[in-house]
DNA sequence: TCTTGACCTGGAGTGCGCTCCAAGTTTCAT
DNA sequence: ATGAAACTTGGAGCGCACTCCAGGTCAAGA
C-alpha cells in the first residue's frame, strides 16, 4: 500500500547523507520519519518530495530559520496554505533579487576579463625585436588591476 | 599624490566590518596594507578596487582558496595575466551553470506556489452554505504537499 | 594635560551546516 | 547460527567566515 524507503535509499535518491538527513530531523527541517519495529527510519514517498523542496530552498539561499518556518506551517495543514505561499512568493522576490544582482556581476566580470586580455595582447603582440626582462613588462603592463574602479 | 583611506573609510565604502578587512589582509586575500607612520592602514584606491572585485567574486560564489589563489597570482604581476584571465573564465563558467540552475528552481517554485493557490482556491472558493470545521478542511486539502514528485 | 575616539595586535568565540565517532541494535545472506 | 552490513543514538569535531575582546598605542580637541 504504502512504499517505504530506508534511509539509504533516500539518501541516495537525494544525494544528502545518512548523517545530513538525520540532522535535518533533528533540527525540525523534517518531521519525525515513521519508523519499522525495529527503530529502523522509513520515508514514504511524501518524505522524499518534501526534502526536494527543502533542497530547492537551501539552493536557492533560503535562510535555516524560514525554512524552519515553512516546515512548521506545513505540519498545521491546509490552514496555512495562504501563510506558506505568502513566505515562498517573498522567497521569489528574494531570489529574483539575487539573480538581477548575479547578472551584474557576470557583466562586471566579462569587463574584468577583456581587461585582462588586453594585457595579454600587449604583452604577446609586443615583441619588438628582441625579448624585453620580464620585469620591466610586469611593471608597465600591471594597470589592469586598478583598472577596477567603477 | 596619492590618496590614501583610513580603514573606517574603506569599511563604509565596501560594507566590509573593520574586523572583516583585517581578516581579509590576515588570510592573504588583500597584500599587506600600506601603513601611517602611526601604524595605521592606509588604503590605496587600488586596495579598494581590488577590495570590490574580490567582493564581486565572494558573492558570486567563488571559493575562498580560488580567491587566494587569484590574489597570490595578482600580486606576481602581469606575468601570470593568461592564468588570471582563465580562473576566471572559469568561474564565468561555474556562474552561469549555477544561473541556470537557480532558474529551473525558480521554475519550480512558481509552479508550487501555483498549487498552493489551488488548494486557497478549494478552501476558500466551496463555502457551500454554512463553515465546515477547519479540521475537517485542513485534512481533506493537504494534498498539495505531496504533490511535489517531478 | 587630559580625555575621547580611532586604531593596533593576538587570540578566543560564534553560528552554520554539516560530518564523524563510539557503542550498541537489527537485518540478512550464507 | 554466525558474521557482515545497515541502522540506531548522543555527542564531539570541523571548516568557514567572520566577530568580538582585552590590552595597548596614537591623534586631536577642550
Amino acid at each position: 500500500m504504502e512504499t517505504a524507503f530506508t534511509i539509504q535509499q533516500v539518501a541516495q535518491r537525494t544525494g544528502l547523507s545518512l548523517d545530513t538527513l538525520r540532522y535535518y530531523e533533528r533540527i525540525g527541517l523534517l518531521e519525525p520519519v515513521e519508523r519499522a519495529p525495529s527503530g529502523h527510519r522509513r520515508y514514504t514517498p511524501r518524505d522524499i518530495a518534501w526534502i526536494e523542496l527543502l533542497l530547492r530552498l537551501r539552493d536557492t539561499g533560503m535562510p535555516r530559520a524560514q525554512m524552519v518556518r515553512f516546515a512548521e506551517l506545513r505540519r498545521q495543514g491546509d490552514a496555512t496554505a495562504t501563510e506558506r505561499r505568502l513566505l515562498l512568493e517573498q522567497h521569489q522576490c528574494a531570489l529574483e533579487q539575487r539573480m538581477r544582482q548575479l547578472e551584474q556581476h557576470m557583466a562586471a566580470l566579462r569587463q574584468k576579463i577583456s581587461r585582462i586580455k588586453e594585457v595579454e595582447a600587449r604583452r604577446d603582440g609586443t615583441p619588438q625585436g628582441v625579448a624585453g626582462t620580464e620585469s620591466q613588462r610586469t611593471i608597465r603592463l600591471e594597470a589592469d588591476v586598478e583598472d577596477q574602479r567603477a
